[in-house]
DNA sequence: ATCGTTGTTCCATTATTTGGAACTTAATTT
DNA sequence: AAATTAAGTTCCAAATAATGGAACAACGAT
C-alpha cells in the first residue's frame, strides 16, 4: 500500500501550497479515485474549505473529476513528470553507463536519487525481458530496504543521517527488512567502508541487488545505481563479483558530471 | 521546443496556485535550468514576492534548486506522475488492446487524450525497443497536426470544437501541417464521417499514422490510438487497410470502459 | 412523500500573499 | 584593493485570498 513513502502528510511551512499538496499526496497515493466525502474525513478539513480547494486543484489539471463525483490525478502531471525527466541532468549523464552495466551483467540497472526519505527511480534499463514493468521509473521506495537506498545513505553526514534514521518509521516488507536505527546504522557504516551495498531480498521477496553510491559534487544529487535480479539467478558470490563493475560505472557518472557541470564546485 | 503545448501563461481563477503554476510551468517548459533573475524577468513579477513563491515551491519539491542558484523541475513531480500514470483506468483498460494492435502490424501504437488543446500520449507500445517511460509518455503534443489529436477532435460537439479550434495558434512544422482553422475544420469533418483520421508527415516530417476516435462515455476522456510509424514504410495505402483494425480495437477500449465502470452512465 | 446523505454556494472573519524598499552578498571593473 | 554594479534575500504595512460555519441544493433510499 503505501508503506512510508516519504512522509506524505506533513505540516510545512508553506502556506496555501502546502495544503493544497497534502490533498494532491492524498489522492495520488489512494488506490483508488476518492470521492470528496473521503477525502473529507482523511484531510479533516471544512466541508466549503475542502470543496474550493479540489475545484482549484482540478481546474488547474493537477486533479480530475469524472462522472461519478470521484477524484483521480490529473494528467497534467504527466506532462510536468515527462519533462522534468527528460531534462534531468543526472539522468541524461548516467543513462550511457546504465546501459553499459545492463550490457555487461544482462540483468535489469537502476538509477535512484535520495529525496527526503525516499529513493526516488530516476532510469531504468533492462533486458529482453517481455515482461514490461517499466512503471519502476518514478517510483518512491524507501530508502532503508533498498540497495540504492543504503547506498545513498551511506553518502551522508554523520549528523543528516542520524536525523534521517531517526524520523524512519520501518515497515517490514520481507523477513530481512531493517526494523531497527542500530542494524540498519551499522549496515550503513560498513557500507560506507566498502563503498558498495546489497538488497539481500528486503524490500521484495525473492528480488536481491548489487548497489554503488553516485553523487553530485554539489549534493544536488545524493544516489546510486544498482544492478537488480531474481534471487535464484543472482547468488551472493556473483553480486560480490559486481560490485566492481557497478563501482567502476558509478566513478563514470560522477566523472561525467564533473565535466558537464565545470570544475570548480 | 515549446510548440504551444496547450497555452501555458493564462490567467486562471485559481488564486494563488494558479499564480505558482505558472511558475511551474515556466521552469518545466524552459530549455534548460533558470536562474533567479530569468525567471524575474519571464514572470514580471515583484523580486519578493516570487522569491517566496520559488522558495515554497522547493520546499515542496516541485522545483529544485541546484549549487549555482539554478532553477529546474523537482523531483516529486515524477513520483505524482508514475501514481497518476499506474492507476489510470482508461489506460489499464487499453493497454491489452494497443497490445494486440502492435502485434498485428508490426508498428508503434500510441494512445493518447484531450487535454485543453494538446494531446497528452498515456501509453505507447512499440517493437522490441523496451518502453522507456516518458520518452513519448507524458508528452504533450498538438491536436491539430497529430492523427490522435485530430481523431479526439472529432468527437467534440460543434461549438466545443469552434472554439477550441478558435483559440489554436498554429505553428507549422512541416510543409502539410494544418495553419488555418478551415481547412482543420474540414478535415475533422471528414474523419468524422469516416471515423478515422490521418497524420500525413504534419507533426514530424517522415512519420505518419492512422488513428480512430475513443472516448469514455462519461466524456471523461475523449482521446485516440494510433497506428505510428516511418513514411518510407508505411505507404497510404498501408495505412487505409490499417484503418479497420484500429477501428476495431478503438471499440474494444471503450466495450471494456463500460464493462469496467459499469453500464449507466 | 420523507428522511438522511452527499455535494455546493455564500459571506463576514481571519490569515496569507503582495510589493516596495532596504539590506546583504557576490561578481566585475577601475 | 577599493569601488561599482548586479544578484539574491529579508522586512512589513496594505491588499488580497483563504477560511469555516451555516444555509442551500441534489440525490437516493426508505
Amino acid at each position: 500500500m503505501d508503506s512510508n513513502g516519504g512522509g506524505a502528510a506533513q505540516a510545512r511551512e508553506t502556506g496555501t501550497l502546502g495544503k493544497l499538496m497534502v490533498l494532491l499526496d492524498l489522492v495520488t497515493h489512494a488506490d483508488a479515485p476518492l470521492r470528496f466525502t473521503d477525502i473529507l474525513a482523511l484531510a479533516g478539513q471544512p466541508r466549503g474549505t475542502l470543496h474550493r480547494q479540489l475545484t482549484h486543484l482540478v481546474e488547474e489539471g493537477l486533479l480530475e473529476l469524472d462522472g461519478d463525483g470521484r477524484y483521480a490525478p490529473g494528467l497534467r502531471l504527466l506532462d510536468f513528470a515527462a519533462r522534468s525527466w527528460a531534462r534531468n541532468e543526472f539522468r541524461l549523464i548516467a543513462e550511457p553507463h546504465l546501459r553499459d552495466l545492463q550490457q555487461a551483467t544482462g540483468e535489469t540497472v537502476h538509477l535512484g536519487v535520495l529525496r527526503g526519505q525516499s529513493i526516488i527511480y530516476l532510469d531504468k534499463v533492462e533486458g529482453r525481458q517481455p515482461v514490461r514493468m517499466y512503471s519502476q521509473i518514478g517510483n518512491a521506495s524507501p530508502c532503508y530496504c533498498t540497495g540504492v537506498g543504503k547506498a545513498a545513505l551511506s553518502l551522508l553526514p554523520a549528523e543528516s543521517l542520524i536525523d534521517l534514521v531517526a524520523g524512519l518509521r520501518f515497515t517490514s516488507f520481507t523477513a530481512s527488512t531493517h526494523v531497527s536505527a542500530e542494524t540498519l546504522l551499522a549496515e550503513i557504516r560498513e557500507i560506507a567502508d566498502q563503498g558498495y551495498a546489497f538488497d539481500r531480498e528486503e524490500h521484495e521477496a525473492g528480488i536481491c541487488c548489487v548497489a554503488a553510491p553516485v553523487w553530485s559534487e554539489d549534493r544536488t544529487f545524493i544516489g546510486g545505481i544498482s544492478i537488480t535480479g531474481p534471487a535464484y539467478r543472482l547468488s551472493m558470490e556473483l553480486l560480490h563479483q559486481w560490485a566492481v563493475p557497478v563501482q567502476l560505472a558509478a566513478g563514470k557518472i560522477m566523472e561525467g558530471m564533473r565535466v558537464r557541470l565545470g570544475p570548480r564546485r
